[in-house]
DNA sequence: ACCTGAACACCGTTCAAGT
DNA sequence: ACCTGAACACCGTTCAAGT
């Protein structure tokens, strides 16, 4: 599996800055040579994938990647940092999902509000180790590292950005927009937890979840008042 | 602060069948008389309260109760059951909570629906130790305890009919009743954990909260559709 | 019946020592 | 520069022993 994390920070420092690599990295020995940062990411998503979030110890990420336990400090501070930069990772592979799916529709706002929560659900089903770490506890965002922060951000800016896009155009009604993403993000971050902690199950689940996503951005355009109407 | 764990299963076990107390318990000696159990979770809660829910642990909990750390295991069978009574006691005083405020509107199932979510919303704020051990990890709902289960499926039912009953009055629309209590559920959810989790963030953070409610709530009936009315 | 104290196999983190 | 191995102060859980 590649992840963002196999293409950050740490390959850059091994190019000089014409391009071309100061020392190249023997596979058999590669840990040695500046990529155990990313490589125990990654091993830290494969131990919330088998045994979740909180199951992650700093001993076992380091047994899994082949270094001892007292390694990962050279990388990271402490566990928090750790899993501070998973959630880096997870903030910026969610807005590539939802910027993907809105490219879809360049010229259609309300889709691209749309599909914008449709990106946001799908990725956080599609990850959901990286969205526990991302949402779940021990991420105190007062405290946290300004990548993180650029990254959170960065996420939210979207959705706002999509909703301003639509009042543009007279597609969604001239409320406050910050208040309108707060309703948004509400929605599908409930959603998204929901799911991922078991608490909504239907039969034949995944072949439901498509029209549930559907039912559920819907229901944020249209309102639950009497008087509604198909599009 | 009395919790509904003062009140429950062991107190009765010293109740005979005419209601006189069987053995009267000294205060001085009273966790050998039967309210460990409750004392116990009383002080998990004040763990969660001041550390967070994932700092809670058996030794400290015990020596704060006063008892040996191995003393819990009489009344637990592990660490995840006492979590489990935490989240039982939270169910139980979110739905008292939602039907204490719906009972304002007793002829009105709209604002006994709205009042629904603002009772939810309310809880989730003031007992965000209850609330993060109810939906956080290490919570799984497929193997929870049958008491867990029948007090989870109370506060969903109090939902689930509060939108029948606006239904059947005609007071919102007539779509399936489950994916409307789902896209409800789903907003309300995120909401509270977005707030508890400290993603949220306003200056005059407090004064703010009843006017973000509100426009959380109404965004449900209203939409996002630009033909918006006020009531 | 209920609780204690020691024990076991784990943690996160630190640090002198190796290469 | 980067990693190791031992050490420290913690965990959850078990269990023989006490009352």
């Amino acid at each position: 599996m590649l992840t963002l994390s196999t293409l950050t920070a740490n390959d850059v420092d091994n190019v000089n800055i014409k391009g071309v690599p100061i020392s190249p990295v023997k596979k058999t020995d590669a840990y040695h040579h500046g990529n155990l940062r990313a490589a125990l990411i990654d091993s830290a998503l494969a131990v919330i994938i088998e045994k979740g979030a909180e199951a992650v110890t700093i001993r076992e990420v380091a047994a899994r990647t082949g270094v001892s336990h007292a390694a990962p400090y050279r990388h990271f501070p402490d566990k928090n940092a750790l899993m501070a930069a998973v959630a880096k990772e997870g903030f910026d592979l969610m807005v590539a999902r939802m910027r993907r799916r809105m490219a879809a529709f360049p010229d259609d706002p309300l889709q691209r509000l749309k599909f914008c929560g449709i990106g946001y659900i799908e990725f956080a089903l599609d990850h959901p180790a990286h969205y526990r770490v991302m949402f779940g506890p021990g991420q105190d965002p007062l405290r946290a590292s300004e990548a993180l922060k650029l990254s959170s951000a960065a996420s939210f800016q979207t959705l706002f950005d999509a909703i301003t896009a639509c009042q543009a155009k007279g597609v969604v009604h001239g409320g406050d927009p910050m208040a309108m993403a707060l309703s948004c993000w509400a929605m599908v971050h409930g959603f998204s937890m929901l799911v991922i902690d078991g608490l909504v199950q239907t039969r034949a689940f995944h072949s439901a979840l498509p029209a549930m996503m559907d039912g559920l951005v819907d229901s944020l355009y249209f309102g639950f008042r009497p008087d509604r109407e198909p599009l």
